[in-house]
RNA sequence: GCCUCCGUGGCUUAGCGGUAUAGCGUUGCAUUGGUAAUGCAGAGGUCCCGAGUUCGAUUCUCGGCGGAGGCUCCA
């Protein structure tokens, strides 16, 4: 019996195999239908390939391409093809990662920059490679023996010394986690091609059925700007050709939600050459709703005890220098000179409420005080990373800070939670968002307030905070504020890229560097706590991610254009006007639209305009005092009276409801 | 800032060394219409800007500006 082991299966079922069967054989053992369908397996918890021989007892779990690790490994296999074909076409390219993105794949290789029309050329070389259906292995070598191999490829050998050295590989984004200290390298083969390689793989290149190169793009090397610009191939694939193409449209699809389209066709902003990069103008519709949401947010913070402060967009940058702002963020400052004095615009409201707290002096008993301003603020971004109205260089945010006793920390952090939650689900997109709980990096003294033992304390109270509030989030390392750990909300824009929405921030140095204090009961002098709390983020953002996420068609709270008139003739103008001015002076947004069109043009025009509701007036409805309304999916709702159906919307706006099919 | 792609009337687009297509939209008139009606008439472009090559550049070269997607950054 000592060379039979035992096996077993997610169902609780077991079976015993000779010792150093492999997994692919396990899977074929069960059907050969499900060995075509594995890509990998998990082996006591452990990913493997599967041609891994198994040796002991095991419990066993094959890994199918539409689990988060089967797709892993198969979208890491295909970037491997795309190495080998790379390496094929341009031999003195140099590969350094490739790792799997939700996205599906890419390679980081230094070689000189890749044109669009070579993507052909690489798919046709990639095509062969999985044409000769390669077998992968899987080797295992000491440091030496890799370091002897890789010995060409200066990035390989650095990560290979990494690697012994329990340093952190990849780049932050890919979320390489730190490799034990280990003694041994493993890297893969498929025919002529040798990488450096953690795995699972695939067990042939012909399982790389249908594959897709994306797009190109220069990224550095480790992230770094200083160091070597390398070219990113970017790229997903799929077991056949039917799902690429389905992930293909899919994609299509969710560009043409992509606000900066869709916000400028429907009008919400646009932008002038003449006024500047980063410098959307918002127009009449862009506008309103930016109003409404600014109305909404200071309104509900009223209510929830904040006071209003109005403060200059613009100051002497001394204020900055206390802050630590310039010191830490002068690159994306304006700073200029007038009148013999430094100047900036304000990137951030926080230190211009700070001098309102330091007018007097304060007592426990006042505290804890909630300053909000939706401010204007500034930030010279680099030209690059400027995106429609979600990446700007002046933009509005709802700005808050908590100064309050340790003691009203929890309480404060959880109220402002609250609120957060409420804007969320105002807007509709609680599903969409999830909680990052963004930590600094204390190797990084220049980016961070160099102060380790604070940042660990305040980190570990944010924890707690959210621990005990139930908060679910991930944990992020170098995403903090300089000033302190954060919650931040994070949505993705219809190119699957993370933005921040809204963001709350525990502050530990700020009070310190302008020297704020209050009185306690004993008369002693203390440090207040800080929350810096972003409630419904930057207006523009948020308008933005609204318009992807809702496909332009705004929750009627919001909608700039809640209803649209549509007269079937002239002779209804007369009606059309006394509806729309009784809809007026409900406080709802409504339009008339009385041109000499057909009333199917006309309807066809409020749907392209994503107006929430039609109401078409003829000689019916004139006649019966009603409206004949339809919402923007196009649904006919029928002849309402006008009085009760205004009443309708009036509860519907202020319900805050969300649209659904 | 770096890499790739892009820049022709409001939008989509043809063209390419001799100042330019077409469709939609738009304007006016007629038609008074219940899911993009029809007819007629019209307006609208220094082909992003600058320099160079050329007898001549929207077209070729270079530089700039602007846009898109990455990278870095970040609300």
């Amino acid at each position: 019996m000592a060379n039979k082991i035992k096996i077993q299966f997610p169902d609780g079922s077991k079976k015993s195999f000779d010792k150093g069967v492999k997994a692919i054989d396990i899977a074929k053992d069960i059907s050969e239908g499900l060995a075509r369908a594995v890509l990998a397996a998990e082996v006591n918890n452990k990913l493997v390939d599967m041609n891994t021989k198994i040796e002991e007892n095991s419990i066993i779990n094959f890994v199918k391409f539409n689990s988060k690790a089967g797709w892993d490994t198969f979208q890491h296999s295909a970037a491997h093809v795309l190495a080998q074909a790379i390496l094929r076409l341009y031999p003195k390219a140099k590969l350094t990662i490739g790792p799997t993105i939700e996205e599906g794949f890419y390679y980081d290789i230094d070689m000189p920059p890749i044109k669009q029309e070579d993507l052909g050329k690489i798919e046709k070389e990639m095509q062969k490679v999985v044409d000769e259906n390669l077998a992968v292995s899987r080797h295992v070598v000491s440091q030496k023996k890799a370091l002897e191999m890789f010995k060409n490829n200066k990035y390989k050998v650095e990560m290979i010394k990494d690697l012994f050295s329990n340093k952190v590989t990849g780049t932050q984004k890919t979320k390489s986690s730190v490799v034990p200290k280990s003694e041994k390298i493993t890297y893969y083969e498929q025919g002529e091609f040798k990488d450096l390689c953690r795995g699972p793989h695939v067990s042939n290149t012909g399982a790389i059925k249908s594959f897709k190169l994306l797009q190109t793009s220069s990224a550095y090397w480790r992230g770094d700007a200083k160091k070597e610009s390398l070219q990113r191939i970017y790229g997903v694939a799929f077991p056949d050709k039917k799902e690429l193409k389905k992930h293909l449209f899919m994609l299509q699809e969710a560009k043409k939600r992509d606000h900066n389209k869709l916000g400028r066709e429907l009008e919400y902003f646009t932008t002038s050459e003449v006024v500047g990069k980063g410098l959307p103008l918002l127009m009449p519709k862009g506008a309103i709703v930016k109003r409404i949401l600014q109305r909404f947010i200071e309104d509900e913070e009223e209510k929830r005890g904040y006071v209003p402060t109005i403060t200059p967009v613009l100051t002497k940058s001394d204020l900055y220098k206390i802050s630590g702002h310039l010191d830490h963020y002068r690159e994306s400052m304006f700073v200029f000179e007038t009148n013999g004095e430094e100047m900036c615009l304000r990137p951030m409201t926080c230190p211009h409420q700070f001098m309102i707290y330091k007018f007097k002096k304060r007592s426990y008993r006042e505290l804890p005080i909630r300053y909000s301003e939706v401010s204007e603020l500034f930030r010279n971004e680099t030209s690059g990373e400027l995106h429609g109205l979600i990446r700007v260089r002046q933009f509005t945010l709802s700005d808050a800070h908590i100064i309050c006793r340790p003691d009203q920390l929890e309480k404060e952090f959880e109220d402002v939670l609250h609120l957060v939650e409420y804007v969320m689900d105002c807007l509709g997109i609680k599903e969409q968002v999830w909680y990052r709980f963004s930590k600094g990096d204390l190797s990084k003294p220049d980016k961070y307030i160099d102060n380790p033992k604070a940042w660990k304390q305040s980190e570990a109270t944010l924890k707690k905070i959210i621990d005990k509030l139930g908060v679910k989030y991930v944990e992020e390392e170098d995403e903090a504020a300089f000033y302190g750990p954060k919650l931040d909300v994070q949505m993705k824009n219809v190119y699957g890229k993370e933005d921040t929405l809204f963001t709350i921030q525990i502050d530990f140095a700020l009070p310190e560097k302008f020297d704020m204090t209050y009185t306690d009961e004993k008369s002693n002098s203390v440090r207040p706590m800080i929350i810096h709390r972003a409630s419904i983020g930057c207006l523009e953002r948020t308008m933005a991610l609204l318009i992807e996420h809702y496909a332009g068609k705004m929750p009627l709270w919001v909608s700039p254009i809640q209803a649209r008139i549509l007269t079937v003739s002239e002779k209804f103008t007369k009606y059309g006007q006394e509806v729309k001015d009784k809809m007026r002076a409900a406080g709802l947004r409504v339009e008339l639209d009385d041109r000499t069109e057909s009333i199917g043009k006309k309807i066809r025009d409020a749907q392209l305009e994503k107006i929430n509701y039609m109401l078409v007036v003829g000689e019916r409805e004139v006649k019966d005092k009603t409206v004949t309304a339809r919402n923007f999916f196009n649904k006919v709702l029928g002849a309402k009276k006008v009085d009760s159906f205004i009443k309708d919307l009036v509860k519907e706006v202020d319900e805050k409801r969300i649209p659904k099919e």
